[in-house]
DNA sequence: AAAAAAT
């Protein structure tokens, strides 16, 4: 039963690993004096309390950073974050910087040693900031040249700013800045594998998709920040939304981050806001001034706000945002929990046209009365489903209906999910006006580009197992391991520490600090392997991850299918390994069925288990079916009618209806099975599980 | 039962 690992492995092989394999060093080495000039006192790592517990390499404070420089060089693009930097991230490691590019923006432009560490600071308040010369002390909160920018130009900025200005008129172009944002280099996405993507668009008059991104006017700032970011090619979500959008249409799309889904909102948006102006926005902000500023800067209107369910994604777009901002009169603002909001409320004043926030923080900034959103003509509800989940909805309906928002039909409003059941489709009644809905089938997670394995392992032999795993994959292939509970997170991360791999963990116990760094630190490939907790499931686009190890399975099999979507993203190859034991068998047909629809080989075992277990269920009774958590709960699921688990019927001695009778459009499930609009498509789990689609996706 | 998120 026990471990044949190295079977499991050639199937993450593709040119990209190759390309990323390097030489992990000693536990002690890899370390090396990357700290020269970036880290400073009172960076703490808030969980450095063990001494010398860490005997086999250096402390742990040491471990989840150390790159911070990283960040600010553009190495945090949520599309492509880094394909190039795993290879150079070790070798550029003695000079502190990690990532030639960034140091040389550093050098090259005098900068501060300390720079690099600003996003952190800035979120915990304790850097000096007071003596930075000013924008340079900003780094995740300005996204402007504005002011002193060490003679790049564009000191005039503030005072260009007049309401009669052209806003689609690109402004002066800064090196700097330009070197900092688009420094990521070449997106690396194979957009070969993007077209595999199946795409459905209904609703009516539905506008029709572009081919490229000339096919659609949308001035000159967003074309040459396109061209900067070297995005060549329109994904297939962005085929799609981007015309929806632009024909001011409200959307529901059904999509995950990683198939461009954040462009494809940002563009639009920001390409209408320069066409449009600020509008009224501006002459609110300034004779509505209360304050001493002479634009009246104490509350902002923004003109688009984008919500996301987590701190990190919420980070990722404003990212984004801040690349096609570039050179526009659009200053993009983040807000979120866990952050000094004196910080963030002090870079709102600095002018906030387009907001990313999570919604907590949102109505917190809403009531402090930083925040008016009367003029905010865009929304976006970004990962609604996960939003929902996390418990989101009576904020969400408080910053969008009962505030200052423009009603739906004025305001223009685009919702993503990656699913679509009832709470969302609630949602989407009250939020949209006759909306255009648009089904994304994603390349990765249960698509065949995952190979997922399911082995046994007891718990005593996890981490025994999870070594071997380790050692067998490619050393510095990003490795995501997903365990229950934030103390297991800890935990494990110090084993695999101690054990000499260059680890980090994030959970919701970390500092907000420590789990942007943790993430970085995992992005850039310093630390390839990544302990976490589902805080990490969802939404967070890291490309490269070649494997994806459940050393603990979730309970919840959408928690299943986002954990494993987090590899074999971007046209990708991936490999998800899961640890199955006897505590698993809530999960275990659902898990089944998932195996099944994405054609992966299934042990028998689970086969039999599921069976026994199914069994087991229908002698309960069929009342147990609805009690959630009960081993029915997917017979809520709508997935595409019995065609797309066709294969059931002669499996395991299940028949096509034992499930409950209700899968599939028409049957008689908990949700209603269309979408809001009529549109003839929907479902609530994966749009990919759609029998014409697996067709498509399906890969030579 | 756990996790996330405003404090």
């Amino acid at each position: 039963m026990r471990r044949k690992p190295s079977c499991t492995m050639g199937v993450t092989m593709s040119p990209l690993y190759f390309l990323s394999v390097f030489t992990q060093d000693t536990p002690g080495g890899w370390d090396g004096g990357r700290n020269n000039g970036f880290v400073q006192n009172g960076y703490h790592d808030n969980r450095m309390n063990g001494g010398n517990r860490y005997n086999s390499g250096p402390p742990r404070m040491e471990r989840g950073r150390g790159g911070g420089g990283f960040r600010r060089g553009g190495s945090y693009n949520p599309v492509q974050p880094m394909q190039n930097a795993g290879m150079f991230g070790v070798y550029d490691n003695k000079d502190g910087g990690g990532w030639n590019t960034t140091k040389d923006a550093y050098t090259s432009f005098g900068a501060r040693p300390d720079r690099g560490k600003s996003a952190f600071f800035n979120n915990g308040g304790s850097a000096p900031r007071g003596s930075f010369p000013d924008p340079c002390g900003y780094v995740l909160l300005d996204s402007y040249p504005r002011g002193g920018f060490g003679g790049s130009g564009n000191s005039r900025w503030v005072e260009e700013s007049r309401d009669d200005e052209d806003w689609s008129k690109p402004t002066q172009a800064n090196e700097r800045l330009e070197q900092e944002l688009f420094a990521g280099g070449n997106t690396g996405i194979n957009f070969d594998n993007y077209d595999d993507i199946p795409v459905e668009a209904t609703g009516q008059n539905c506008p029709h998709h572009i081919d490229s991104f000339q096919d659609v006017e949308m001035g000159e700032i967003i074309m040459s920040n396109i061209a900067l970011t070297r995005y060549t090619r329109p994904t297939p979500v962005q085929k799609y939304a981007i015309p929806i959008i632009k024909n001011k249409r409200d959307l529901m799309a059904c999509a995950q981050t990683g198939s461009g889904k954040t462009a494809a909102f940002l563009l639009p948006v920001l390409s209408q806001i320069y066409t449009e102006g600020p509008g009224e926005a501006l002459a609110a902000q300034k004779s509505g001034g209360q304050d001493n500023g002479k634009y009246g800067r104490r509350k902002q209107y923004p003109l688009a706000l984008v919500l996301a369910p987590t701190r990190e994604l919420a980070l990722q777009i404003y990212e984004e945002a801040r690349k096609f901002a570039y050179r526009s009169r659009v200053r993009p603002c983040v807000v979120y929990g866990g952050a000094d909001i004196g910080q963030q409320i002090r870079d709102l004043e600095r002018g906030c046209h387009l907001l990313v926030a999570t919604p907590g923080r949102l109505v917190d900034m809403m009531e402090r009365g930083k925040i008016g959103l009367d003029y905010c003509n865009y929304l976006v509800l970004d990962e609604a489903d996960r939003m929902l989940d996390m418990g989101f909805e009576p904020q969400i309906r408080r910053i969008v209906e009962q505030d200052t928002m423009p009603p739906k039909g004025i305001r223009q409003t685009m919702m993503f999910s990656a699913t679509f059941p009832k709470e969302i489709q609630i949602l989407a009644r009250d939020f949209l006006e006759e909306y255009i809905f648009l089904a994304v089938g994603r390349v990765g997670s249960t698509s065949e580009n995952i190979t997922q394995k399911v082995v046994w392992v007891e718990d005593g032999d996890k981490r025994s197992f999870l070594l071997d795993l380790l050692n067998a994959t490619g050393k510095n292939s990003l490795t995501l391991v997903f365990v229950e509970t934030k103390k297991g997170a800890d935990a494990l991360e110090d084993f695999l520490y101690r054990e000499g791999y260059a680890c980090t963990s994030i959970h919701g116990d970390r500092s907000q600090r420590d789990r942007e760094e943790a993430l970085h630190q995992f992005r850039s490939g310093r630390c390839p392997i990544l302990v976490a907790t589902a805080v990490a499931a969802r939404g967070l686009d890291i490309s490269n991850v070649k494997h994806v190890i459940n050393f603990d399975l979730p309970s919840d099999i959408e928690e299943y299918v986002h954990r494993i979507g987090r590899t074999g993203r971007v046209g990708n190859l991936g490999l998800a390994t899961s640890f199955f034991n006897d505590k698993n068998g809530n999960i275990t047909k659902d898990l089944l069925d998932i195996l099944v629809e994405a054609k992966q080989e299934v042990p028998s075992w689970l086969e039999s288990l599921a069976y026994e277990h199914q069994h087991k269920s229908n002698t309960r009774g069929r009342s147990k079916r609805f009690t959630s958590g009960g081993f029915g709960a997917r017979d809520y699921r709508q997935t595409s009618g019995g065609g797309s688990t066709g294969g059931f019927g002669g499996r395991g001695g299940r028949q096509p209806g034992g499930h409950g009778g209700n899968r599939g459009f028409g049957g008689g499930g908990k949700y209603p099975l269309k979408p809001h609009n009529g549109a003839t498509f929907g479902c609530k789990y994966y749009c990919w599980s759609i029998p014409q689609f697996l067709g498509h996706m399906s890969k030579s």
